[in-house]
Order: C-alpha cells, then sequence, then structure tokens
DNA sequence: CGGAATCCGATGCGATACTG
DNA sequence: CAGTATCGCATCGGATTCCG
C-alpha cells in the first residue's frame, strides 16, 4: 500500500486497524462505525426510496453540509454500499443508488429504527429521572 | 433545569438537543450515539451474560480504560439499559445487570451483529476495491 | 453541479494520578 | 474496589473558499 493511497484511505475510515477484538465484536464495529455517524443513516434513508443526485441529498437531508455529504456518501461508495454513476456532461450530473448490500443494510438498520421509537419514551422518561436524581 | 445539572448531564451526552429530525430519524439518533461508540456494545454483550462487578467487567472487555467503563457504564444507567447496585461494604461492591429495556436493545443489537457476520467479508471485498481504484 | 482543500472548534478517548 | 480529576492527542464535523 503506498502512501498516497494512505493518504486516501486515512480520511474515510481510521478502521485499518480494528484492534483486538473479543469474540463478538469482530465486524460489528465496522459497521456501527459507519451507522454511528450524524448523517450516514439519513443518507441511506433518503436513498433507500430511489436514485438521487448529489443536490437533491442535500436538499432533502436538512442540515448536512456539503463536505458532510461528500464524505458520508464517498464511505458508503467505499464500502459497497452505494454506487456512483457519474455523467460527463455539463454541467456534471451524479446519481446515488444503493447496491442490494445496502439496501439489506438499511432494512437491518430500520428494524433498530423501529426499536428506537417503540422505546423512545421510555429512554427519555430514564433520562429525566436519573438527572432529577443526579442534581444537586 | 439548573446550571448545575447541566454541567452534569453534558458529560454524558450531547443529545439534550437533538436537533431538528426529519421524519425518519427522531429516536434513532439517541440510540446510535449510544451504540457508535467504542465500548457500549461491548458492555452490554458481556452484561447479557450475567451481572457483573466493575472489575469484573473490565478485565472481560480487554483495553477498556477505568475511565471509559465508568462513562459507558454511567451512560447506559442514566438511559435506563442498566441497573446499578452498591452495595456499601469494605471494599465497596458494585454490580451491573441489564434491565428489561437493556435486554431488548442488546437483542435488538445483535440482530445488527448478525448482519454484519454476513457482510463483514463482502465489506472488506467492496473496501479492497474501491482502494485499489483509488490509488494513484 | 459536484466536488476538493483548508481551517478550526467540539468531542472522544487513552494515560496517569488521586480518593473514600 | 470502584470510582473521580486532569491532561493531551486524535478524530468528527461545520464554515468557508476554490475548482473542472
Amino acid at each position: 500500500m503506498s502512501a498516497t493511497n494512505t493518504a486516501v484511505t486515512s480520511q474515510l475510515s481510521g478502521s485499518a486497524s480494528t484492534g483486538p477484538c473479543g469474540d463478538d465484536d469482530c465486524g460489528i464495529r465496522d459497521v456501527l462505525d459507519r451507522l454511528g455517524d450524524r448523517w450516514t443513516v439519513l443518507v441511506l434513508v433518503e436513498l433507500y426510496k430511489g436514485v438521487r443526485r448529489f443536490n437533491q441529498l442535500q436538499r432533502a437531508i436538512p442540515g448536512i453540509s456539503q463536505r458532510m455529504l461528500t464524505v458520508t456518501t464517498k464511505r458508503l461508495c467505499r464500502d459497497g454500499f452505494v454506487e456512483r454513476t457519474a455523467y460527463p456532461t455539463i454541467p456534471p450530473q451524479v446519481e446515488y443508488r444503493l447496491t442490494d448490500m445496502g439496501r439489506s443494510l438499511a432494512d437491518t438498520a430500520s428494524a433498530l429504527a423501529d426499536w428506537s421509537r417503540t422505546y423512545k419514551d421510555a429512554i427519555a422518561v430514564a433520562r429525566d429521572r436519573w438527572d432529577a436524581e443526579h442534581m444537586q
């Protein structure tokens, strides 16, 4: 691996060294490192609806900066969740769509989203209780 | 909410302001902010096996620092996923166990872990391919 | 239009030292 | 034993500017 490539990939993920993992950890960290960041899930959700262009995504996801949309889509492409198609027109036109694996991930993630919706209130209650008990 | 409490809670999570969320986002960010960090899942997995004491957890989770174990368990307690029981003995003895909600979360997370195991290799392949194509 | 490059503040996390 | 307090580095992500 060249120094150039190291520089390229290090922008995308620090997971080159997964480090020692117990037994249950292996693999899930890579996925959680993606899903855990601020925008990946939202991009996944939007692309689940269909093919989208760059600015379409940005308009559909309020608050995401140009930079983070670039970074997020690029990471998703790298890991094989999203496919990028660039048409060499002027002005340029780029389409993003989920791969089968990306769709599979989105399905699984939506199970987590369902769980979140179910327990959202319970978490809030627990949190308020804790906060109330731990303020002097 | 007092300034004191704000200080306390701000150590645990920056999610006081979830910010504007589209429609699909609501709730899941709170959960992913937990699951996404380096140690939460590992602690969850270990506690899934049964009641554990502080040092038991630390020995069972290689690489976790005392500080991160404290922070992680405290966050899990705050959100109602883990219950903490302290016995005022000398030396002190503290037990951690999953709540029903915590067990439910661990179950859901393990679905994601299963997914990860299934696609782990495919991700690695996609990543290598991408890296190979994007190095000069 | 769809980025890339740079700067910078906020947060995450490890290491270390101290405590009831 | 089970923490707390402080430091310092690394990464994340927002804002801005430049480019083909």
